[in-house]
DNA sequence: GTCTATATAAGGATAGAC
DNA sequence: GTCTATCCTTATATAGAC
C-alpha cells in the first residue's frame, strides 16, 4: 500500500530513500521548505546534492511525497480509532486520543504536513486536500452520530468537528520533546476538552 | 506607544513604510519569509527593491517589527478583554471571543505573527517569546482564579489555558474571508467552547 | 546509485546618481 | 527617499565519470 518504506526503525543506516526523507522532514520542520535547501537535505542524509535528485525528481515532489504519506497515515488511523465502537461518545474519545498523541509524538513530521501546504504545486495540493477533506469527514460523521443519539449537544456541530480538529492539529505547532507533558498525557486531557466541547453528557 | 503607523485605513495610498508592512504582511502570509523575496514586497509597495534598506536594515529586521507590533497589539487586547469585569466566567467568555474574532479578522497578519517564528534571529525571537509568555500569563490567570472560585472545574488548569489559547491560535490557520462563517460566528461559537474546555457550570 | 563539477538563475544587500 | 545598476552569494538542478 505505501510506496515508501515506514520510517520508523533506526539503527542500521537505513537506504538512501529513508534517510532523504528523514533528513527533509527534520530540515522542513525546522527552517520551513523555502528556508531548507536541498544541500542541507542530501547532506543530513550522508550524501551529495546530487544524489536527491536520483531519488526525487524535485524539492517540491519529495514534499509532497512526505505529505502524502503522512496523510494517509493520520486518515488511516482516524478510521481504526472510530472503528473499535459505535458509541459517539467512545469514538469521538478514542479519536482525539489517538490523534493528539499522534500529533504530539511525530509533532515534526505533522508540522510539515499542517504548515508547509502553500509550498505544494496547485496539483499536489489538491490531492492533499482530498485526503484532509476525507479525515475531516470521519470527525465530522461521530459528532453529527452523537448529536442524533442525543448524547452531544452543540448548536453548530460543523463547527465544532474543525474546532475538535484544530485544536489537536495545533498540539503539533506547541508541542516539546523536553516539555512539561508527555503525549500521553496531553491526548487524555484533550480527550476530556473534546467531550466537553462536543456537550458531552457524559 | 507604536512607532509604526497602524496599518487600518486604505484609499489614498499610505506612506512607504506602511505600504512595505503591509506589502509583506501579506506576501509573509502568502508564502512564507523564506519563500518571499525583497522585489516582491518592495514591487507590492510599488517600489524598487533598493528603496526597502531605506526603511529596513534586512528582510529578517521587517518581519520582526511586524511581529513586534502585532504580538504587542495582541497582548493589550487580550489585556482589555478581561479588564472590563471581575468575574472568571466573563472574562474568559470576552477574552475568547476578542481573541478568536481578531484572529478570524486579521488572519493574514496572525499567520505572520504565529508561524514565522522560525525565521526570527535569536535575539529578537527570545522578545517575542517574552511577550507571547504575558500572553499566556493573562489566560492563565483567568483560569485559576475560576477555579479558585469554583466556577470553572479542570483537572489541569495550564493545560486548560494553553488548549483555549492554541484553539484561538489555529483558528488564522484555516480561516477564510470567503469560507462558511463569519469571524463573529466563530467568535461567539468558540466562546461557548472555551467556557465548557474550563469545565463551566454556568 | 553515487560522486565531482558546473550551468543557470535568483536573491539579499549596497553604491552612487538624482 | 527613490531610482538604476550591480556585486556577491547561494540555490536548484543537470552532465558525465566511476
Amino acid at each position: 500500500m505505501l510506496t515508501m518504506p515506514v520510517v520508523s526503525e533506526s539503527s542500521p543506516s537505513p537506504d538512501a530513500r529513508t534517510r532523504l526523507a528523514r533528513a527533509a522532514v527534520e530540515a522542513f520542520a525546522t527552517r520551513g521548505f523555502h528556508g531548507t535547501t536541498t544541500r542541507d537535505i542530501s547532506t543530513a542524509a550522508g550524501m551529495s546534492p546530487a544524489a536527491l535528485y536520483v531519488h526525487h525528481r524535485s524539492k517540491e515532489e519529495l514534499l509532497f511525497e512526505l505529505s502524502r504519506v503522512g496523510h494517509l497515515r493520520v486518515l488511516e488511523m482516524v478510521r481504526e480509532s472510530v472503528a473499535g465502537s459505535d458509541d459517539p461518545v467512545e469514538q469521538l474519545g478514542i479519536l482525539v486520543e489517538d490523534f493528539v498523541r499522534d500529533h504530539a509524538v511525530v509533532h515534526t513530521g505533522a508540522r510539515v504536513i499542517n504548515y508547509e501546504l502553500a509550498a505544494l504545486s496547485e496539483e499536489h495540493l489538491a490531492e492533499i486536500v482530498a485526503i484532509r477533506h476525507e479525515i475531516d469527514l470521519v470527525v465530522r460523521d461521530v459528532i453529527d452520530r452523537g448529536v442524533a443519539a442525543g448524547v452531544f449537544h452543540t448548536p453548530d456541530a460543523h463547527m465544532t468537528a474543525l474546532a475538535v480538529l484544530s485544536l489537536g492539529i495545533d498540539v503539533a505547532r506547541w508541542f516539546r520533546d523536553e516539555g512539561r507533558w508527555t503525549p500521553d498525557q496531553v491526548a487524555v486531557h484533550y480527550r476530556l476538552l473534546a467531550l466537553r466541547m462536543a456537550g458531552s453528557v457524559a
